[in-house]
DNA sequence: AACTATTTATAAGA
DNA sequence: TTCTTATAAATAGTT
C-alpha cells in the first residue's frame, strides 16, 4: 500500500529500514488501539526494534502484570503460583476479616445497625452493658490505684507528677492504599517461538479485594 | 476500509463484534508478520477477545520468554517480584491492622484495658455510653416497628401472623458456618490445558478475638 | 515531516 | 464461516 509494492523481506537501508519501522509501528498500534475499543478485547503489543528501542501498547482494562498473569493461566503453569495463589487468597480473608471487625466495631459505636434485627439488637446493648460496668469498675480501680500513686508520691517527691498519656491515632483510614492489587502471577513463561494460534476460556480476572 | 466508514467505539451486536475480531485480527498479525520481517524488529502480540478467546504472535527469532526477559530488562522492573513483595507488605499491613481492631473490640468488650491510662478510660467510657444509648433507641425504634407492623397484620389478616425474626447470627460465632455469605468469593484456578476451571472458595472467618 | 499514488484492509452484504 | 467488492485506510516512494 503505497506508491509501489515491497517484497516482505528485510529491509537492507538502515535509514530505510527505521523509517518503515516507524511509520508501521504507528499504523499498528492504531489497530490495536481500535480492536481494543471496537471489539473489547484485551491487547498487548510489545516491540523492539533491530536497534533496540522498545514501544508498547496495551489496552487500557488491565495492566501489563495482569496481562501475563492472562496469558500464564492460558497456556501453561508455574511452579510459584500455587505459593502465590494461596498468600493471595489469605490476603482476601483478611481483607474480608478486616471489614467485618469494623463493622462490628460501627455497631458497638451505634452506627451502621439498621440491619440487625431485635434479638441481635438487644445482644449487642447487653454485651455492651457488661462492658460499660467493665470499663467504670476498671477506672475507679484505676483512680484509686492512680490516686495511691499520687499520694505515695506526693509523699515521697513532692515536687511533680506527669500523666502518661500515649495517642496512638485511629487506623480506621489505613487500609485503603492495599485495596486495589492487580490480579498477579510468578513468572515464569515456556512457549514455543511460533505464530500460535488457540483458543482458551478463561473469567474475568477482576480480583480487586474492594 | 471497508463499505463504509465506522466510528472507533465498541461494537454492541454481539456477533458483528466477533466477525470484526476476527478479520481485524487476522490483519493485525500479518502487520506484525510484516514489521517483524521487514524491519528485522521483536514483536511480541497477545490477545484475548471479549469472549476469552486467546491468540498470540510472537517473532520467530525469539521466545516469549525471552521476550519477556527483554521486557523486564528494558523497562527495569521485574514485575513478578515488585507485585509479589508489594502484596506481601500489604499482607503484613492489614494483619496489623486487625490486630489493632480486635485490640479495641476487646477494650469495648472490657477486656484488655490494663494499658489505658485514665484519660483514655473516661474517653472509652464515654464512647461507650453514647453507643449504648444509640444502640437503645435502635432497639427501641425497631420493638415500635415491630409492634405496629404487628398490629397492622393482626388487624388485617386475624388469622395468623408469623414472626419475621431473622436470626443472621453472629459472625463471631458464625466463622466456619454456610451463613458467611460475605465472604464468598469466586476464585479462578486454571488449568495447563487452555482449559479453565473456576471453584468457588472461601476461606474460614475465624473472628475470635484472641 | 508532508504528500499522494497505490496497495491493502475491511465493512457490509451475500 | 467464507467470499465478494466498494470504499476507507495505510503506506512506499517522493519532496
Amino acid at each position: 500500500m503505497g506508491r509501489g509494492k515491497i517484497e516482505i523481506k528485510r529491509i537492507e537501508n538502515a535509514t530505510n529500514r527505521q523509517v518503515t519501522y516507524s511509520k508501521r509501528r504507528n499504523g499498528i498500534f492504531k489497530k490495536a488501539q481500535e480492536l481494543t475499543v471496537l471489539c473489547d478485547a484485551k491487547v498487548s503489543l510489545i516491540m523492539f526494534s533491530s536497534t533496540g528501542k522498545f514501544h508498547e501498547f496495551i489496552s487500557p482494562n488491565i495492566s501489563t502484570k495482569a496481562f501475563f498473569d492472562l496469558y500464564q493461566k492460558t497456556t501453561g503453569t508455574d511452579l510459584w503460583i500455587s505459593h502465590y495463589e494461596k498468600m493471595q487468597e489469605n490476603y482476601r480473608r483478611l481483607k474480608e476479616i478486616n471489614k467485618k471487625l469494623r463493622r462490628e466495631i460501627r455497631q458497638r459505636m451505634g452506627g451502621d445497625l439498621d440491619d440487625l434485627n431485635i434479638k441481635e439488637l438487644q445482644a449487642l446493648e447487653a454485651k455492651m452493658d457488661s462492658s460499660l460496668v467493665a470499663i467504670r469498675d476498671r477506672k475507679v480501680r484505676n483512680l484509686e490505684e492512680r490516686h495511691a500513686n499520687l499520694v505515695f508520691d506526693l509523699e515521697t517527691k513532692l515536687d511533680q507528677q506527669d500523666g502518661i498519656v500515649e495517642s496512638e491515632g485511629y487506623y480506621n483510614e489505613a487500609a485503603n492504599g492495599a485495596s486495589n492489587l492487580h490480579a498477579l502471577r510468578l513468572y515464569q513463561i515456556h512457549h514455543p517461538n511460533l505464530v500460535l494460534h488457540h483458543g482458551g476460556r478463561f473469567g474475568s480476572n477482576d480480583l480487586r479485594l474492594a
